[in-house]
DNA sequence: TTGTACGCGTTATCAT
DNA sequence: ATGATAACGCGTACAA
């Protein structure tokens, strides 16, 4: 017989259906104008043969792949793949798949990859994490080259049809509301690295809230951490050498906030009885130290996935939403204040 | 002038170099037949150009892509990520790219959406993480389907070309004999879920050292758990809770362990000094609990490298391994017994 | 509503 | 050592 053991194209579903291919082509691509009758007729064919229309045959006619590219230099393994699969998410059931490609943002060539990246692989889009989502060079790059793109970030920092962002600001406020309400009065913070918007929106949104309640900041209250689990060790042994330590400490994330327990532990001073902690990022880490830590959570997999939406799907409702709001997640690591203060 | 704003293609190059697209294809693919100054001349005009193959035309005339794979069902995120990392240094610089996968491993359709993936992706071949890598019928759907694949596994479960492995057996052992030469002689385990290949050569590892030690494991001493940190919790209090409890527990891995931690915490009992913990993985959790965690680390990212080039270049020297040693990071999870015992 | 002829950018065959 | 021509599998213009 005439089917080999190869797997089948278009034209042997033609053939077998006894249309053109160019009928096989509408049956694909859902095309209105078709006859029931024939639509029937060819996907029944279709789903006999197994056949599966070639990716890089129709990227090649179509001029345009099906790749999602991932930009990423996220210290966080967590983020980066809860990421990854609200992504797949956004893209399951489609002809779509997604690559990744870890950047180094340290590099001076870094942009210059990520363009050879582009040239090369001709995706359909890029989704791009923090930090490097805040690079508005690579955002330009993009544009330049015809690549479309969707950045994530801490605050929107681009057209609503190229960003997803949480809202640091107002939850950290909400974080400092929890701990005044709390009875805290001297509240230290640990920032994220400079350069950071998602450091800046965190710190900025700290200093509004102790504003609005006022309360005062003054330097020695303020230690400055890279996001990284030693500098919060670091910053916090800082804090609670002061001669009048905080009674809370806000830790831009979760990972210096563990450095901060690591610290309190050291000076044998008790979480939450002596001091309170809240985090930032919800990972995994904070349900998995001890105490278990107060955080803020962010929504990243439907970020993502709105992210992919408006890439793939830009007419979707479900690609249209563009702030993703954050939410405090209580735990054991925030108490009222020990009564001498 | 006849140079448009569209990307360069091969006919472009040939037309100004003034020879055939052929010869143009031949200096891409490194002919080894082409004069030098053939290809002097057509390389010089690559670069003033700027062209780049584009690879969804070389996909469609090779009949094959470039697009490795990477399936995936792991629920930890570093180890997954470090993996990917690792593929990336083995590609950097080719023109292959990475596509990522995370499956369902507990959905009954995951062969038939893997297969459905495999089929519509066309890819190049995939890499399979723990624990579907030990999944037999994948490998065979791999096979069958002539996609190439590389399994990544806690002991050979397959032929050198297609398994990067751990030696998790040996690691357990020298974490034991570790114990032992710290004086403990009631050392209890908690297992990993059943079902995992991993699971079972800690276990065994385990079992086998004792037996050497001449220790006796009695079922007080077993717990069972998950991997996940809440069944670490849970075991970990049952061996603590026992008469008589151990004086050493080895986890399976490091997110039970962090579990174990807490449960170590509830009941008062310090470690290292009252109990001493060792886990498996090395990961990011370990450095950032209290104390920090004494485990069995194991080069995911060189593994990963390897399984790339098994892929990609099976003849590179570097592509050659396929056992690869774990070993053991002292941190600060183990002492020598309390004196009592 | 459906079919014909051709183009997408590359590689392979077989000349020369 | 190099070139003409035909694939590869699909989409589109235009005709029927």
């Amino acid at each position: 017989m005439a089917s080999s053991n190869k797997t089948p194209t278009i034209n042997d579903v033609a053939r077998a259906a006894g249309v053109s291919k160019k009928t096989v082509s509408r049956v694909i691509n859902r095309s209105a104008l078709l006859k029931q009758d024939t639509r029937k007729k060819v996907e029944a064919v279709i789903a006999e043969l197994g056949y599966v229309p070639n990716p890089q045959a129709r990227a090649l006619a179509l001029r345009r792949n099906f790749l999602l590219g991932l930009l990423h230099d996220n210290p966080n393994a967590q983020t980066v793949l809860n990421f990854q699969e609200g992504v797949l998410d956004a893209i399951r059931d489609t002809e779509f798949a997604l690559v990744v490609r870890p950047v180094d943002r340290h590099s001076p060539k870094m942009l210059e990859d990520i363009r050879h990246f582009l040239e090369q692989q001709r995706l359909y889009g890029v989704l791009i994490l923090p930090p490097i989502s805040e690079n508005d060079e690579l955002a330009a790059l993009c544009r330049e080259m015809g690549c479309g793109y969707v950045r994530m970030g801490s605050a929107p920092l681009d057209d609503e049809e190229h960003i997803v962002a949480s809202n640091d600001r107002e939850m950290v406020e909400s974080a400092v509301d929890y701990l005044v309400e709390s009875g805290h009065r001297r509240i230290g913070i640990i920032k994220g690295p400079e350069g950071f918007r998602s450091a800046l929106e965190r710190s900025e949104g700290f200093m509004a809230a102790m504003r609005k309640h006022g309360l005062a900041v003054p330097a020695e209250l303020v230690a400055q951490g890279t996001y990284r689990f030693e500098s919060g060790l670091d910053a916090a042994g800082q804090l609670l050498d002061r001669e009048q330590r905080p009674t809370a400490i806000f830790c831009s994330n979760d990972e210096m906030a563990a450095g901060a327990l690591h610290a309190a532990r050291q000076r044998k001073v008790s979480v939450p009885a002596d001091l309170s902690i809240i985090g930032f990022d919800d990972s995994p880490i904070a349900a998995h130290i001890w105490p278990p830590l107060t955080t803020v959570g962010w929504p990243i997999r439907e970020m993502a996935k709105a992210a992919a939406l408006k890439l793939v799907a830009p007419a979707d409702e479900r690609a249209q939403d563009y702030i993703f709001p954050a939410r405090l997640v209580q735990r054991q690591s925030v108490a009222p204040p020990p009564d001498k203060f």
